[in-house]
DNA sequence: GTTAGCACTCCTTGAGTTCGAGTGCTAACA
DNA sequence: TGTTAGCACTCGAACTCAAGGAGTGCTAAC
């Protein structure tokens, strides 16, 4: 028993009737929906063999049959139709996420906007992942008469700043004159090539300013080893929880569980981001232990941004969505935010 | 009729009851319950008064009764004790809280996750109100042959980049240069203060960099027009719904929405942090219209940070929250945090 | 191989019933 | 005059039961 092109036919017009009502399919229903002429009886035959076969299941002995994570599997992997956008709706789209782009936040927060509109689930999108990369410029400013500024810019774009308190008076020319050296010894340099040796040297030649030569290192060690783990944006989370699969409680807690924990989120998107590095990843429920039991299913993709790395956009809704609008959204998408961050070029501000 | 010692002690004795059970009072409850020897027909009378005068409420003939806002309303205004968190777990906390100084927004999210661990309801907080105040120093990076990078430091410890693309090459000494004559024009500088006489000036002095400087004064305002509006972060979310009142989907969608929707969250933790600046709101269902219909209630808190910007802390919960727990810990929450705040003056970083 | 027919299963729905928590009222009591 | 015991009444929650219907599986006929 395999599958011939009838059974691929009823499966795939299960498939889409469950999507459509989240309700047991019956035979009759799809023999009066996908005219291949063939009656009720036939079908119910060929949804027994399906049922044999895995792909299909039924909740109890008289109720129509809904599809397996085996169907779905097969749904996404071969069925599914690629419905394409409108090129014009997505210049439309386009334009205006050009107008968010000055803050990456506000940016990401509008894709996810953008993406959970469209397809009326949950979507999230992750920052690019930082590298820290080397020092690229080191800046102090005198903020107050008892606070100095420090900045470090990596080549990565990363920046980070913090004041500190300073006890002892220093004037401006001791600062532009540490500040040099600082810049001649540490451009350039990782985490990994601030080496006793590089200290040593530094030591010397800072000799008076010990103390402040402490501190600056330690928050130049500090910067330089933060990952930068991604923040995510969520949206349109309410909006997933209006489908009728979670009309019990434990589904809906089940749901929120699981987009409040931020490891888990986390994993759930690396992993399925760094298995197909520019396609699209769709995790069907069990598939990954985080969704089990959970009757959720995740859509994953990612983008360029600048300096080569990647972010990551999701979209997470219940096992029976529809993958052919969620995917291609997400490839719409995830081409565009391509298209805009890589063009800009690091065109995102920071503040605070 | 009015409200004598014995009313009270009956009407606290509910409220509390309800709040634990969440299940309307009957009279024999109280009766058992709170010790003033008079029995369950007695209290039915009083009860029966106090539903005349406004204080409760009967879902049906034959059911107890449930507390009414005004009631709920006297009871955190006159009628809750203050339960003191012992100092020994707050100095814990505080110890913690410190750990995760390094970067506000770890900060504000730990926070939020401490606050609703301790009430298990729905906590946020609230990033301060960024000023972008006047231009403390500017910087300009060259980050690759065809890239520059513009910083800018305010004197309220903001800070913003924008790394911009340049056709034409400029060697580092006019970048030098260029960014002295900067310094030298802009520091001190307001977005009200960069006046059309300034950029005049401005023009003269950089000549024959006509067109970079556009990009820079851009930047300058665009940083300086910033209303660097607060973010918000949340924790507890799936806790709260928990709660029995959840049972039904509209109330959890209410809830969903209320929170997801940044606007209102907003608008009602502003409104709410005005009306009294420095101790605690408590908001108390459809007192605001934006609460109305969901059964909800918010306390509010405010905290002080550096630069004597004032952030906000919340809690949304149930009507029938436990608001003695709840306000006692917004009060510790929100002294501890200004105390870390204030003191480390602006020792948070900032990436990306 | 396909289909009509039919018995069978099992969920859903709604009506009827019981149960019990709680009330309001009245009459008795201190 | 305030308090209490007693009792009839109310009304939702939970349970049972039968009818209805959607869907299946099997068999026999085409």
């Amino acid at each position: 028993m395999n599958l011939d092109g009838r059974k691929i036919a009823i499966l795939k017009a299960l498939i889409e009737d469950y999507i459509e009502t989240a309700e047991p399919v019956g035979s009759r229903t799809i023999a009066k929906k996908c005219d291949i002429g063939l009656s009720s009886a036939t079908i119910r035959n060929e949804m027994s063999d399906l049922e044999e076969m895995g792909y299909l299941a039924q909740p109890h002995t008289s109720a129509g049959r809904i599809p397996s994570n085996l169907a779905y599997r097969l749904y996404v992997d071969s069925l599914i139709e690629n419905i394409r956008a409108t090129s014009m709706e997505m210049e439309l789209i386009k334009r205006k996420m050009e107008d968010h782009l000055s803050e990456l936040n506000r940016f990401l927060d509008f894709s996810a906007k953008t993406i959970s509109d469209s397809t009326g689930l949950t979507a999230v999108t992750g920052a690019p992942r930082m590298n820290p990369g080397a020092i690229s410029h080191f800046e102090i400013v005198k903020a107050s008469e008892h606070y100095l500024m420090f900045i470090l810019v990596t080549n990565t774009g990363m920046i980070k700043k913090r004041q500190v308190r300073i006890l002892t008076h220093i004037d401006e020319n001791s600062i532009l004159y540490l500040k040099q050296i600082l810049n001649e010894e540490l451009a350039g340099c990782t985490l990994e090539m601030i080496t006793a040796d590089k200290v040593e040297r530094l030591k010397r030649r800072f000799n008076d300013n010990f103390e402040l030569l402490g501190i600056i290192l330690e928050f130049v060690t500090e910067t330089l080893a933060a990952s930068g783990m991604g923040e995510y944006y969520f949206s349109g989370k309410s909006e997933t929880l209006k489908a009728p699969e979670f009309s019990s409680m434990d589904k809906v807690l089940g749901f929120l569980d699981l987009v409040e924990d931020k490891e888990q989120i986390t994993s759930l998107i690396n992993t399925a981001a760094a298995d197909n590095k520019n396609g699209i990843t769709v995790v069907i429920g069990d598939e990954s232990p985080i969704l089990k039991n959970k009757d959720l299913s995740m859509v994953v993709s990612t983008y360029k941004a600048y300096g080569g790395r990647n972010g990551a956009i999701a979209v997470i809704g219940p096992k029976r969505m529809n993958y052919g609008k969620v995917i291609t959204t997400l490839e719409a998408m995830s081409r565009l935010m391509s298209e805009i961050l890589e063009h800009t070029e690091g065109e995102t501000d920071e503040e605070r």
